[in-house]
DNA sequence: GTGGTCTAGACCACG
DNA sequence: GTGGTCTAGACCACC
């Protein structure tokens, strides 16, 4: 299983179900049409409520990223760009820049850090940028 | 005053002012030795209670951003670096880019968004940087 | 229970209590993974206010021995060592002995003394050297 | 000047000089009658309150350290053990102990370590043993 | 049920 | 004047 959750991180734990779905997504592993494992296993195999998983799914399904297709289980919806204000877009990263400069990194280490970070991301995610080969 | 509560951010208000108040350090705002209006004060700009403020500087004060000295004020600590695994350091930034990734920004829209943030931190914060040739 | 508060003792309730959970995990009363009372039940016993119970959690949640998590009660943390300045954790304990000195103990006394509270806390910490033999 | 006030120390002014000059005395660096600087020099020279100067010393007196002696300023009392409950008496060095056990010290690290800092305390002030030579 | 946060108002300790 | 702590009681989010 790709999803796991960590004791020792504050957030609630259907929050960080949220992210790793994200970050799936985000990578490409997670694509378009792809279903997911149904509530009650993700419940199971991770040993949380039941309710948790659905809190994290249909959080997922508001903003537009899973399909919950009613007695089919769940699908990774069509990509919807997330309408979002621009100001707000930024204050998780402005936040994490914060973080990064109070922690003593310089401008050019800090970038270097999202240069390789997203080269992570784009390893498999290149589905927007894709062009011709199918 | 500097600092503001926002009532549609999710967020505890104690929170806000911790992240506002770091921000104005990392932006070189606030810089070593420079003192804070009084936690009563602050208290009485926003309409909050004393306590909600009492805990911010406590947060920094614990994070070792913020000196407080009892019955004369707080003022921004002298800075020591704080000494992090790398690896936990970066996952804000991991989770806020994954977050842009999502919203359907393209890599190099999203290295120019982290661009311009640097640079509005670095505005004034050069203070280690720079010597003497003025 | 195994908590108690001091009326006679100068430190605030909510700081006797970091003190005296932190002796109980030192010397193994409290293990990884081990539930401790609720915010509620523990302010209930000691006929002390709620918040002041939970700002002991809290503290020690943020010193990362306790892993707090919302809905679900608390738990020990998994123990990941505390990476401190070898000269600042010596301070506590240079203060102490300070203090017995100027009490008139010998240094042939002291020593003593440390050694039979190193043995009471070692009783039933020896979890981590314990290896396999009954 | 032997005494300092250090700004990134959360504890009370007048608390660091309490601890500074009680372990002058325990060292041996301040002996029996010798007179300490005013209440005012002390307070010019730091940069403190006069008041502040002032709480320290009474403190002192008030355990017995130090004699004020009316318009002939204030000199190291005749060393009087102070009368201590024993058990109270290694509160201190139990909170101590504690601290460096969860920093993840060994026992034998940390009885070298009390070893190391009392040899520190026993260069000068062997005042006790001393046994003939005056 | 759990913990998290906030308020209002009180009293104490420090400078 | 400053910050520190505590109380009583409320409402919210999580499980």
């Amino acid at each position: 299983m790709f999803l796991a959750v960590d004791l020792n991180d504050n957030r609630p734990i259907y929050q960080q179900l949220v992210e790793q779905i994200k970050a799936l997504i985000a990578r490409g592993d997670l694509r378009e049409g792809m279903a997911l494992p149904s509530v009650r296993q993700v419940a199971a195999d991770l040993g949380v409520n039941l309710n948790t998983v659905a809190i994290a799914y249909r959080e997922l399904q508001d903003q537009g990223l899973l399909a919950v297709r009613h007695g089919a289980g769940t699908v990774v919806a069509s990509r919807r760009l997330t309408e979002c204000d621009p100001g707000e877009l930024a204050r998780p990263l402005r936040s994490a820049l914060t973080h990064l400069v109070l922690a003593g990194l310089s401008k050019a280490a800090i970038k270097q850090l999202v240069q390789s970070e997203l080269e992570k991301l784009d390893q498999k995610g290149a589905s927007n940028e894709r062009v011709a080969s199918p």
